[in-house]
DNA sequence: AGCATTGTTTCACA
DNA sequence: TTGTGAAACAATGC
């Protein structure tokens, strides 16, 4: 269920496991921990503590103790932090550490999609998305030829930003997901952003992107929270989008 | 059985 | 060179 409202859920649960010290990981999935070797993980952190939990858009990274590395964390496209609980059946625990006294920590995945790995490279990623402000918003959002969902999709642009949270942002704007980026007004650019703070506001206090107002509207016999019209539905930006085609002109 | 999926990366093409 | 779009990746659920 990831999106940066779950990320950031993810990341508060990562703050209860800080400051333990660790004494084994599990980073025997070579596909979630590549281009690690089994073994590499472990040996980077057993012995230290996590330290400070972080987040920029859907990537987590948790800063280590003394001269110790980071390790990032993605939660692809089904993952979860889990602290403390049981190991998972069927191996979903992709990756774990565990802590002295017995509490550990889990990257569960059943898709396998996430990802976890030392030091993390995050020079591609653009601004955290509920930090940016109009302006920056404006200049790294509008502009460009492509769909303007493909564009609020982009992590470069702006980071943290899923299919669900684009689509209950362009509905709150009242915006069409076909829009070009670069064609849209100096008001519609201020809209959308004030569109996508509500929408990521609103999850992380409601406890995730499915809680919003569109997105519970969003399938084929769904109702336009604001007008009652029937939700249309067309793949754009590589993804099944919906909209409300008498509210997003 | 077949298709879609709340994500990211890579590759082909204009 | 830059930007855009599609495919690949893994595994599950409808």
């Amino acid at each position: 269920m990831p999106e940066l409202p779950e990320a950031e859920r993810a990341r508060q649960q990562i703050e209860r496991a800080l400051e333990r010290e660790i004494v084994a990981v599990d980073d025997r999935d070579g596909y979630v921990c590549r281009p690690h070797a089994p073994g590499e993980i472990e040996a980077a952190l057993v012995g230290r503590r996590f330290t400070r939990a972080h987040r920029r858009g859907k990537f987590l990274w948790v800063e280590t103790d003394g001269d110790g590395p980071e390790l990032g964390l993605h939660l692809g496209m089904a993952g979860s932090i889990r602290i403390d609980e049981e190991p998972a059946p069927n191996a979903w625990d992709r990756f774990s550490v565990e802590f002295a006294g017995g509490g550990r920590m889990a990257l569960r995945d059943k898709r396998r999609l996430g990802r976890a790995v030392l030091e993390p490279d995050f020079s591609h990623v653009g601004p955290d998305a509920a930090e940016i402000g109009a302006k920056g918003f404006a200049e790294r959002v509008g502009r460009g030829t492509a769909p303007i969902k493909a564009r609020l999709l982009d992590q470069g642009v702006v980071a943290g930003i899923g299919n669900l949270l684009a689509d209950e942002t362009l509905w709150r704007a009242g915006l069409h997901p076909r829009r070009p980026a670069g064609d849209m007004s100096v008001e519609q650019l201020r809209a959308l952003h004030r569109a996508l703070r509500s929408a990521t506001r609103d999850a992380i206090r409601l406890g995730g992107v499915h809680t919003g107002d569109f997105v519970a509207e969003r399938r084929r016999d769904g109702t336009c929270p604001r007008c009652g019209g029937a939700p249309t539905s067309a793949r754009i930006g590589g993804r099944t989008t919906w909209w409300c085609p008498n509210c997003q002109p």
